[in-house]
DNA sequence: ATTATCTATAGATCTATAGATAATGC
DNA sequence: ATTATCTATAGATCTATAGATAATGC
């Protein structure tokens, strides 16, 4: 007990990352600040010396579970910028993807409670949103083309839309059709701008 | 109290239709039995001569919310299988269906919470989606075409992904362009086959 | 002296049940 | 006699707080 104000932040850091993964496991009201703390290994008790609140911090988290696929290509000293979206596509329309919510896209797991949550949460969501897009859409073969913003719209609606479908899905290979019919048309978007 | 089994009937019709609705407002944890039963004009303690626990209603709840778009058609005297991709796309991916999410897509609303049930729940979405699928796949202009069911399967990703994310943006205007933009491409895929 | 974490618990909320009441239906 | 609904409540769970403990950091 008592401890530097350092590993404070490590403690704090840790208790959104691990928020951030359970979180998009068991939607946002999953899961409870006593069994997210022994999870920790922590008790409930210090969880107030952090945030204020419980919302406060799944508005952390939902932060941090946003840009989470950034920050884990960066760690692999990977530029999103450079990952085509054919390589966009293969990732995150696979079942490695599909199986692993905790590690994955926010708002494959999220998007339902977020639209649900305060005003907080929603900007969150938001602004990630708009980002993603609008990476998307450099991502387009040709990005100044009329259509390329409209068609990173249309991919990112897909793609949150089947992986959702893909995981509700109690049939395996329905669900592996589900990935597999967007990952296709995906990826002829990213030939010849989806005309 | 104590009224007839026709009137028992209605009221477990009445619980059932109410939390179809309550439920897609909400989500599937997001009102309880006490609750409920009080907007129903009804008790707590009658709640379980209906249901054996809670989980029962969310199942019959959820089977209810993934038909109602038919049941309305139904109700209107309108075959679903008259309705044309054009209308079906104008219809789902309105500003109207955004704002009455309770009375909406059972898909748009519930996917992730449906993918964190139980084997009954995710079972009553599963055959849902399956016969969503079909029906979609009917309504493509050459529903034999080979990739007439796979763009059956993007459209129903896109439609669900889109208006999930259209609720879920605090910002009108990117919210509108994102149902603009889902709206545009499942009507081509309705002109042309989507080639 | 300050504070990060701990133990313990208050207070709210939620599911489910027990027992009473007032209708139905043989 | 049976039963659909009511009132009341037990028991579990969850958020948040109070006060104790053991470190840090001036």
């Amino acid at each position: 007990m008592g401890h530097s104000q350092l590993e404070k932040q490590k403690t704090h850091e840790r208790i959104v990352t691990l928020a951030a993964k359970r979180l998009r496991e068991e939607g946002l009201e999953g899961i409870g600040v006593a069994d997210l703390m022994k999870e920790a290994g922590l008790t409930v008790g210090g969880f107030y010396k952090h945030f204020a609140s419980r919302d406060e911090l799944v508005a952390e988290a939902v932060q941090v579970a946003v840009e989470s696929w950034r920050r884990q290509l960066e760690g692999k000293g990977i530029d999103p910028a450079d990952v085509t979206l054919e390589q966009y596509a293969d990732d995150y329309l696979s079942a490695r993807h599909r199986d692993h919510r905790g590690e994955g896209c926010a708002y494959a797991a999220l998007t339902a409670d977020i639209a649900r949550s305060g005003d907080a949460v929603r900007a969150i969501g938001t602004e990630g949103i708009r980002k993603n897009i609008e990476s998307m859409t450099a991502r387009m073969p040709r990005p100044d083309a009329a259509d390329a913003r409209r068609n990173a719209i249309i991919a990112s609606c897909l793609m949150t839309g089947a992986v959702g479908l893909a995981r509700m899905v109690n049939d395996e290979e329905l669900s592996n059709e589900i990935l597999e019919a967007a990952r296709g048309f995906v990826k002829e978007l990213g030939k010849d701008g989806g005309k």
